[in-house]
RNA sequence: GGAAAGGUGUCCGAGCGGCUUAAGGAACUGGUCUCGAAAACCAGCGCUCUCUUAUCGGGAGCCGUGGGUUCAAAUCCCACCCUUUCCGCCA
């Protein structure tokens, strides 16, 4: 959420932050006008409730003086009618205006590159060489089928489409995963690990700012209004939700393996195939909590960390920086990294590091109280992907691929492998 | 699911219609004392909105959430949420 007061005093520069970024429905006058109703209400009555304060501090005084209050009373009976009627209007405005806010993104920072889609983000570094293949490369769902790792049939039988059986040594690798990236950020990179909830609720899908706009997109649980958790950024972000953080104890850096639920609404047709897209999906998230100061230092160190991750592995990859049309709703920047997929013969997402600022922070109430004795601040949040575990898994299948169809395991997995080095068909 | 107790500021905790402008601690920030520190003492110290604004200052609201009663609600009534304990069920 933005700062009203924001909008209020440097309307033209949000104006062109929302044109920047081709948000046509945010009607920023329409939040103006509203904010400016509630302000000439508020004043009406307040200064009504100033009165019947005064009034009423006097009665107790009139009373025990012996005098006659009735009339007192007849009038204050009537004004308190009416300051009942204006607060039912300021209450209205309120949750009209507030209603405005919650669907207005964030404001992107300067050096977001402009563009209109994906195809405008901006290439920052790349790290390794993807593989030329002397062969045709198999794509990860055929050899997830044929080495008997991934079953996307049976998942079809047992649920539905998008969803995938993990069998034997492919379960043992989406887990190897799990486990190798949360030790990696927890021993070498300082994040604490979490394990949250896998279901949360609608105060804290709103807080990390999935609602109210994008509902459709979550899958929800009817009985308790939870929602199954479409990224663990949405439980660690709001463990701190309406808390005031010393300054000292920042930055709060996190890391917390979860299954993701996304119901995937409007990408019907796109990647059908394979672990890319589905309704469930493991990942690692890190988020953070910083000073206003050091969110972009940080956010520079936890993409760093998402990198750290796919070098261990030595799987080729490229860091592009998110252009305004694909920013989403509640980035103020955001990196994302992308590995080689040699079945689509070019670079995937595979984490997305964004800084929110206060974004979050000012939607979830979530504020720090500064070491000199500074006024209490919204604090800024961050998360990245540390990695997603399915899209690993593909790109591990894809790029270590063998003429003979095996598939070689990382180095670095095969601890976690029961020192297997080697997939092969059976 | 049933029963009981409870949710008060950064933390602990009192208050249960108008002597509350939310007592009292703790923490924190100044100051006194001290060679220095600790202790002690003195003072300051909440958040949100709003008016006026360079500041100072004024007003309103905030005691889990939302309604209600009343001239007046932390306090009374209703609904809901959460926590703790006990019972039931259960991996």
């Amino acid at each position: 959420m933005l700062d009203l007061k924001r909008i209020r005093n440097e309307l033209e520069t949000i104006k062109a932050a929302m044109e920047r970024r081709g948000e046509a429905e945010v009607d920023l006058d329409a939040v103006v006008a509203l904010d400016e109703k509630r302000r000439s209400l508020l004043q009406e009555v307040e200064q009504m409730k100033s009165e019947q304060n005064a009034v009423s501090r006097e009665i107790p005084r009139l009373k025990k003086e012996g005098e006659d209050t009735t009339e007192i009373m007849a009038k204050m009976k009537d004004l308190s009618a009416r300051i009942k009627e204006l607060d039912g209007d300021v209450a209205q405005v309120d949750s009209d205006l507030y209603e405005m806010m919650l669907r207005i993104p964030n404001v992107p920072h300067p050096d977001v590159p402009q563009g209109e889609t994906d195809d405008d983000n901006v290439e920052v570094r790349r790290w390794g060489t993807p593989l030329t293949f002397e062969y045709e490369a198999k794509a990860h769902w055929d050899l997830g089928t044929e080495l008997d790792l991934l079953d996307f049939e049976r998942a079809a039988k047992v649920t539905g489409a998008r969803f995938v059986l993990y069998k034997g040594l492919g379960a043992r690798l989406e887990r190897a995963l799990i486990n190798f990236m949360l030790d990696l950020h927890t021993e070498r990179h300082g994040y604490q690990e979490l394990m949250p909830p896998f279901m949360v609720n609608r105060q804290s899908m709103t807080g990390t700012g999935q609602l109210p706009k994008f509902e459709e997109d979550t899958f929800r649980v009817p009985q308790k209004d939870y929602f199954l958790v479409p990224t663990a950024e949405v439980p660690v972000t709001n463990i701190h939700r309406d808390e005031i953080i010393p300054e000292e104890s920042l930055p709060l850096c996190y890391a917390a393996y979860t299954p993701c639920f996304r119901s995937e609404a409007g990408s019907a047709g796109r990647d059908t195939r394979g672990l890319i897209r589905q309704h469930q999906f493991n990942k690692v998230e890190m988020v953070k909590f910083t000073t206003p100061e050091t969110s972009y230092a940080e956010l520079e160190s936890l993409t760093a960390n998402a990198e750290e991750v796919l070098k261990q592995l030595g799987i080729p990859y490229r860091v592009v920086k998110i252009s305004t049309g694909d920013l989403g709703f509640t980035a103020a920047f955001k990196y994302d990294v992308e590995v080689w997929m040699p079945s689509y013969n070019r670079y995937v997402e595979i984490s997305s590091c964004s800084n929110f600022e206060d974004f979050q922070a000012r939607r979830a109430n979530i504020r720090y109280r500064p070491k000199e004795g500074g006024k209490v601040t919204f604090l800024h949040t961050l998360n990245g992907s540390g990695l997603a575990v399915g899209r690993t898994l593909a790109a591990i299948l894809e790029n270590f691929q063998q003429p003979d169809g095996s598939v070689v395991i990382p180095e670095v997995l095969r601890g976690y492998m029961g020192g297997v080095e080697r997939i092969a068909v059976k």
